[in-house]
DNA sequence: TTTAAAATATGATAATTGTCATACTATTTG
DNA sequence: CAAATAGTATGACAATTATCATATTTTAAA
């Protein structure tokens, strides 16, 4: 079992107010594992018995609506846990996390978390001010969705994408997404979706080669997002 | 000044936590307003130097989109605190927030409320469950705003309106918004809202009269909104 | 490798929604 | 009270977006 103490993670995320003995005691009680792409972590409406720290790999977090379709709320990175809000609701999940990449996650108990959550300061309040964050950014997101169009959502989304998850050496954008899933970010129909991406492909704005996208033209897409 | 420790508000707050000792020492830190329909409590970007405890009246949350329209994103209602996540976060307001009715609320320092914060653990996670509470919510309307057309997304929200802050005597929604506003709420242009409204009207949904909007087929409209 | 299945792409068309113009009505102000 | 202003309503039209059909390409499986 690998010490907690000395994984890259705890420095990014809630957890780097955890003192030594803290770090010891999580690394007696964490489960690590293996989630292949395309596997689940939780799904919505399961009673999750703890939270998850991301290690390794990307995952989503989504929800599906009335009419059968997944729409993305979050995307996850390495360094931050998943499963907080259930946990201090005491309520089951509201979002599913699916891997978008082969993940390395670590399990650690409700119970656990709880007990340096009530005794460690630091930690409560490096918890609240994330789930206070992720607040601010569903607000946001929500606006977004409210008020700018498909186009102006899916160029300020690859803005997004390219910022959070940067590019590979050849420039294209690191995360791999679908068409549909990219829809399900931007919430709109795949099609549409597929549509835009090739008329920004002959404006020269992005290149798309296969399944990679390019971003070409950072200016003028930050003009269409507006 | 009026006691906090008699206060009916009190009960349906995180502030359930506070204790007598507390609640004396609230009471002598807190100011009371009256806030007129129409007057904002505090804006987008303002630095707010703590929370507000709502007494009376309902009040938006708003925020301005790129597009110069208004987004409401919440309507608040007596007994919730008000501007939690700012002073937790420590950042500007990143709503506005504006009374839709006459408003009695009171005004309690940063530094009080963080005090009661650190003391006393219930009111702490009081908060917090609000703040996740506010969240899933969040992430809720988020999926319904990218996955539900307009007619659904007014069919619901005159439906949350009825279930959330009642009926006048004569059966009509209590809250009084201007279609404008409920564009707002629903995301989409004042003349879209008030053309459905006009068709709900005509098929029986609901009844217009003046601004008073009344259900009529709460089955149907339910239906409608899926 | 060949076949099957899934993902991507594009056209045609319909449905939804936004915008602009213009009434009409209610409310406020001088 | 009259005039001005804000809010509500409706028509006409354009823009956006979804849906269905159908290729084409890529990936997975037999």
């Amino acid at each position: 079992m690998s010490k907690c103490e000395q994984c890259i993670v705890r420095q990014f995320s809630s957890l780097k107010a955890l003192n030594k003995e803290e770090l010891l005691r999580m690394a007696d009680c964490k489960t690590s594992y293996t989630i292949k792409k395309g596997e689940h972590i939780f799904e919505e409406g399961e009673i999750t018995k703890g939270v998850f720290c991301i290690k390794e790999g990307v995952c989503k977090l989504s929800k599906l609506s009335a009419n059968g379709k997944d729409q993305i709320v979050k995307l996850v990175k390495p360094g931050e846990l998943l499963g907080q809000r259930s946990m201090i609701s005491d309520e089951p999940a509201n979002l599913s996390a699916v891997a978008l990449e082969d993940m390395e996650v670590c399990f650690i108990p409700k119970t656990d978390v709880m007990g340096f959550f009530n005794d460690n300061n630091g930690f409560s309040m490096n918890v609240m001010k994330t789930i206070c964050s992720d607040l601010k950014d569903a607000d946001d997101h929500m606006v977004n969705m409210a008020q700018k169009n498909v186009k102006e959502r899916l160029a300020e989304t690859l803005l997004y994408l390219e910022d959070t998850f940067g590019k590979n050496e050849d420039g294209s954008l690191h995360i791999q997404l679908s068409r549909d899933e990219l829809a399900g970010i931007i919430g709109t129909a795949t099609e549409s979706c597929i549509r835009l991406l090739s008329e920004m492909n002959k404006n020269g704005l992005i290149e798309l080669t296969g399944k990679k996208i390019t971003i070409l033209d950072k200016i003028k897409l930050k003009r269409m997002a507006e």
